[in-house]
RNA sequence: GGCGCAUUCGUCUAGCGGCCCAGGACACCUCCCUCUCAAGGAGGAGAUCACCGGUUCGAAUCCGGUAUGCGCUACCA
C-alpha cells in the first residue's frame, strides 16, 4: 500500500489537516506500506515562507515519519510540485490531453469569467464556465482579441452521462457530468491546478489509497474523469474521504477557532502522544470502550472500515483530560525534562518552536527573577508533587513558582487569611516547634504538626491552611507536608518568620 | 441557486434486524477519600436513535420522502 499526505505550504499545519496525515500514515504503517510526503505548492500567491518547515516539524513532533518526500528523497523525486512543474511533468500530461481532444486552450480573460459568473448568479443558475472556448472558432477569435495573456488549459468534461466511483467510507457516489464544469488543468502561469497535479502525481507515485478530507469528495468525479482520459483506468486508486473536523460552532475547523495549528498545541503544553491518540479518535474508533491507545496500538489496530462518516466537533475538554492522563503516565525524570522548557521559558527547547516569537498564552515560564538554569535536582523533587495536578505542561510555572521564589509573593487571599490574632498565635506556636525540629521529612513534619492543631483548638484544615499560606503564599498548593519537606527547613523557617512580620 | 454528503446523550462515539425502553468516554451533579487543589473510587442526571411513511413477526439498524446541518461550487488547495 502506498499513501501520501499532500499538504499545501500555506501556513502552519492545522489539526484537521494533520489528522489526515495521521490516518494516511497509520494505514501505511498498519499495512507495512509506504507513506509519502508530497508538497503541493503550485499556487505561488499562497505559499508562505517557512510553511514547509513547519509542516515537517509538526509531522516529526507527532512521530509521523515519511518514507519518501522532501529531505529523504525516493524513487519518484522530486516530491515538491513546483520543482516538478519546472521539469515539465504536468505540461507533458496537459499536452497529452490536448492532443487527444480531452482538453482545450481557453483564452477567456478573468474579466469575462467574472462577468459570466455574475450573470449566472443573478439568474440563480449554477456558476460554471460557459465553455466558450471549447468551440475552436470562438477560441481562435478570443485568442486574437487577447493576444498577450497566455491561455489556460481546460478539461473537456463530457456533457452527457454520469460519473460514479466507490469511496471506501461512503460507498457508491454518482454525479451527473452535466453538473461539472470544464475546470482548469494548467494555469496561465504554466503551473498546474490541484486537479491535474494531484492526479498525475498520484499515478506517477503509484499511490494506492487516496486518503484526504471530505471537502474533496465533490471534486473526485473530476479526478476519475482525468484518470480515464489519461488511460489510467486500470490504476485507479481507492478513495477514502475522511469526515471533517468541526469547531464548536459546527463549521469546518479553521484559524478562526483559536488554537488550531499543531505548533500551537505544542506551545500550549500538549504531549504529542496525547494529540495523536485524540486525533485518531476523531473519525475513527476501535470499539465501544477503548480510548487510550499508544501509537503502536493504533498502528496495530487501525483500519479503514472503522472510519466514521459524520463530521466531528473538536472536543477540547476531552483532549485536556487525555493530556492529563498521559502526563500522569510519564516517568518522573521524563516529565521533568519535558517541563524544563516551559519553566525556563527557553523557546528553543520547545522542539520545533521557531526562534524569536513573542511568548503566547500559557508560555510565561517562571519569572525572570528566578535564576536560570533552574536546579534540576530540586525540580525532580517537586515533580511528584505536581504530576497529578497538571493537565498541560504550560501550567507548571503557575504551580511551582513559589518553590523557587527567593522573596515569596503572597496572594491576597493567603495574606488575608493570616491577618487575625488567632492566626498569628498559631503561626508563632508552629514556628517555635519548627525551630526545634531538625527532621524535615514529611512524615516527621506531620507527626509534629498534626497534634498541634488540637492543642491550639483549631481544625486541622484551618491550621494547615495557615501554614500553607505562610509557607507557599497560596491557599492552594500540593500537600502541605510534602511541600514543606521539598522546600526544606531553611526556607520554611524563613517564610514563616516573614509571614509573621507581614501581619504583625 | 446547483451538486454532494451527513443526521444516536451538550461533545466524541459503540451499535451493521431480535442481546438496546440504546453501551463507553469527556464535561456536569452527588457522595467517599482528604490539610487546600488535584488524582482516585462509588453513584446520578443526560438520547422519544432528526421527522414522516414503508418493508418485517420484530428497525437506531433496510427502503422512500421531508427537514436540518455541513461541504463543494476560483487560472486556491
Amino acid at each position: 500500500m502506498r499513501t501520501r499526505y499532500a499538504p499545501s505550504p500555506t501556513g502552519e499545519p492545522h489539526v484537521g489537516n494533520i489528522r489526515t496525515a495521521l490516518f494516511a500514515w497509520l494505514y501505511a504503517r498498519h499495512t507495512g506500506g509506504v507513506f509519502i510526503l508530497r508538497v503541493e505548492d503550485t499556487d505561488l500567491a499562497r505559499i508562505a515562507p517557512g510553511a514547509l518547515e513547519a509542516i515537517q516539524e509538526s509531522l516529526r513532533w507527532l512521530g509521523l515519519d515519511w518514507d519518501e518526500g522532501p529531505e529523504v528523497g525516493g524513487p519518484h523525486a522530486p516530491y515538491i510540485q513546483s520543482e516538478r512543474t519546472r521539469l515539465g511533468v504536468y505540461q507533458e500530461y496537459s499536452q497529452r490531453l490536448l492532443d487527444s481532444g480531452w482538453a482545450y486552450q481557453c483564452y477567456c480573460p478573468p474579466e469575462r469569467l467574472d462577468e459570466v459568473r455574475r450573470e449566472q448568479q443573478r439568474q440563480k443558475l449554477p456558476p460554471m464556465y460557459d465553455r466558450h472556448c471549447r468551440d475552436p472558432r470562438q477560441r481562435e477569435a478570443m485568442g486574437q482579441q487577447h493576444p498577450g495573456a497566455g491561455p489556460v488549459v481546460r478539461f473537456a468534461v463530457p456533457q452527457e452521462g454520469h460519473t460514479a466511483f466507490t469511496d471506501l467510507v461512503r460507498d457508491e457516489i454518482t454525479v451527473a457530468n452535466a453538473t461539472l464544469d470544464d475546470f482548469v488543468l494548467l494555469k496561465s502561469d504554466g503551473f498546474p491546478t490541484y486537479h491535474l497535479s494531484n492526479v498525475v502525481d498520484d499515478r506517477l507515485m503509484e499511490i494506492t489509497h487516496v486518503i484526504r478530507g471530505d471537502e474533496w469528495l465533490p471534486s473526485t468525479p473530476r479526478h476519475i474523469l482525468l484518470y480515464r482520459a489519461l488511460g489510467w483506468d486500470a490504476h485507479m486508486p481507492a478513495f477514502v474521504h475522511l469526515p471533517l473536523i468541526l469547531g464548536p460552532d459546527r463549521a469546518k475547523l479553521s484559524k478562526r477557532h483559536g488554537a488550531t495549528s499543531v505548533t500551537d498545541y505544542q506551545r500550549l503544553g500538549y504531549l504529542p502522544e496525547a494529540l495523536v491518540n485524540f486525533l485518531a479518535l476523531l473519525g475513527w474508533s476501535l470499539d465501544d470502550k477503548t480510548e487510550l491507545m499508544t501509537r503502536e496500538d493504533l498502528v496495530q489496530h487501525f483500519s479503514l472500515e472503522r472510519i466514521g462518516k459524520t463530521a466531528a466537533v473538536f472536543n477540547k475538554d476531552k483532549l485536556d483530560w487525555m493530556n492529563g492522563v498521559y502526563i500522569r503516565g510519564l516517568g518522573q525524570e521524563e516529565l521533568a525534562e519535558r517541563l524544563l522548557p516551559f519553566l525556563e521559558r527557553r523557546p528553543e527547547l520547545v522542539e520545533g518552536r521557531p526562534k524569536a516569537e513573542p511568548a503566547r498564552q500559557g508560555e510565561g515560564g517562571l519569572p525572570d527573577t528566578i535564576a536560570r538554569p533552574i536546579d534540576r535536582g530540586y525540580l525532580h523533587a517537586i515533580v511528584p508533587l505536581i504530576q497529578e495536578r497538571l493537565k498541560l505542561l504550560s501550567e507548571a510555572p503557575g504551580l511551582v513558582d513559589f518553590f523557587f521564589q527567593q522573596e515569596l509573593t503572597y496572594e491576597d487571599k493567603a495574606l488575608n487569611a493570616l491577618k487575625s490574632p488567632e492566626a498569628t498565635r498559631a503561626l508563632e506556636a508552629a514556628l517555635a516547634r519548627l525551630e526545634l525540629q531538625s527532621d524535615f521529612s514529611h512524615e516527621a513534619l506531620e507527626a509534629l504538626l498534626r497534634p498541634m492543631a488540637e492543642e491550639l483548638g483549631l481544625k486541622t484544615g484551618v491550621f494547615f491552611g495557615l501554614l500553607r499560606a505562610a509557607v507557599t503564599g497560596r491557599t492552594v498548593s500540593p500537600p502541605l507536608f510534602e511541600t514543606m519537606a521539598v522546600l526544606g527547613r531553611t526556607r520554611c523557617l524563613a517564610r514563616v518568620k516573614r509571614a509573621l512580620g507581614l501581619v504583625r
